[in-house]
DNA sequence: GAAGTTTTGTATCGAGTGGTAGATAAGTCT
DNA sequence: AGACTTATCTACCACTCGATACAAAACTTC
């Protein structure tokens, strides 16, 4: 074992609680004393675990990102482009509205514009959202490669469009639509998926 | 005239810079020392005439809404279902990547989630974007009166829709997407729109 | 047990927060 | 001109912000 006083707290936890808050409150709206009164930990064991705020946001993130990485395997795993379509934007209706977290997604809410001395929180937030979609188009470039996307279908315009909803699914969540709702928008965004010349479908 | 020294600048022009603050940093993180710069004034004369930092953000919301109404009304005058959502559509990916104002929307930066003492303004925020979208399902319902949207169509599914994506398309012009970008995720879109059974298409 | 190492709590730092008191300036009214 | 009304400026309020100094506590190693 190492030396020295161990952690009285368990890092994962505070980690999740901090995220909530960041979450409910974007960066600027989450001072230290609602992080560290919901974490459990005062003001210095935070500082010597994560460095700074922005520290722990990004450690924050990077819990996101892992919990999402499930999901995104399985949505990734779908048999068709149209499945992984349909499997991406069910989950993001589901995981958006789930009563165990804040409503909407944390890369939307957690500061899209933030103060003075968090001007690289947005590009961190936007780096990560660029992922998801990055994601998507190899997935769909891979679906044309294998003929089961349209040769003239754009998989870069289809990830992009796939993402931007998910992006208004947050707003729209974060505001307390429900569900349903979301499921409504995700149904819609489908047809239009599966249908436009950009997936290779018939243009009117 | 009215009584008294008469104010020495000009409400709107003040409005308009103290919009761009807000809409560039979030309600969180426009602070006040920003806000007078940017308009030019020193604080009692902000309090004065605007009461609060709210009641400022208030009165640019209303100016932003009154600017954001003149589009409209040229977007629900398009003389289709289809053509308004067309219209809809790339009025937001022009507005949105305008140079002359900051990226992305104002009532979708200005502040998803707030910290303490600021608990109403998300709220403030969904009500306007609402409004928006209660334009748009009005339209459709009146397209679907005239017959030129099917019986079977879902104008508020279409409205939600829409008005989601453009949410989506503020995320992702305040991340730096240029307006090809936000044009093409309006095409396929609007595809979408077209053929989705909600619209009255055929259902794959 | 003593030395060494790391974490924890208390107490606090300087800077910045939204907001205001009070005096002065600049107009209109009679 | 003088009373009245409103706006502006300087200075400042109490408070909160993110972040830290320091000493006591809790562990490992020798």
């Amino acid at each position: 074992m190492v030396m020295g006083r161990p952690r009285s707290f368990d890092t994962d936890k505070a980690l999740d609680e901090a995220m909530e808050v960041f979450w409910r409150h974007g960066y600027d709206g989450a001072s230290l004393a609602m992080l560290t009164k919901a974490m459990g930990i005062k003001a210095p064991s935070l500082y010597a675990a994560f460095g700074s705020k922005e520290g722990l946001l990004k450690a924050a993130l990077d819990r996101y990102a892992q919990r999402r990485c499930e999901h995104m395997r399985h949505v990734l795993a779908g048999a068709t482009a149209r499945e992984v379509a349909e499997r991406f934007l069910s989950s993001i209706a589901e995981s958006h509205t789930d009563p165990a977290n804040p409503p909407g997604c944390l890369l939307v809410q957690g500061g899209l514009a933030c103060g003075e001395g968090s001007e690289n929180i947005p590009f961190e937030l936007a780096s990560r959202r660029a992922q998801t979609e990055a994601d998507l188009r190899e997935r769909f470039a891979q679906a044309q490669r294998d003929g089961d996307l349209a040769p003239e279908a754009d998989p870069a315009a289809l990830a992009r469009f796939l993402s931007t909803v998910a992006s208004g699914m947050g707003v729209l969540a974060s505001s307390g639509a429900d569900r349903d709702a979301l499921r409504a928008v995700a149904r819609v965004s489908l047809s239009a998926f599966t249908r436009c010349p950009e997936a290779g479908g018939v243009p009117s």
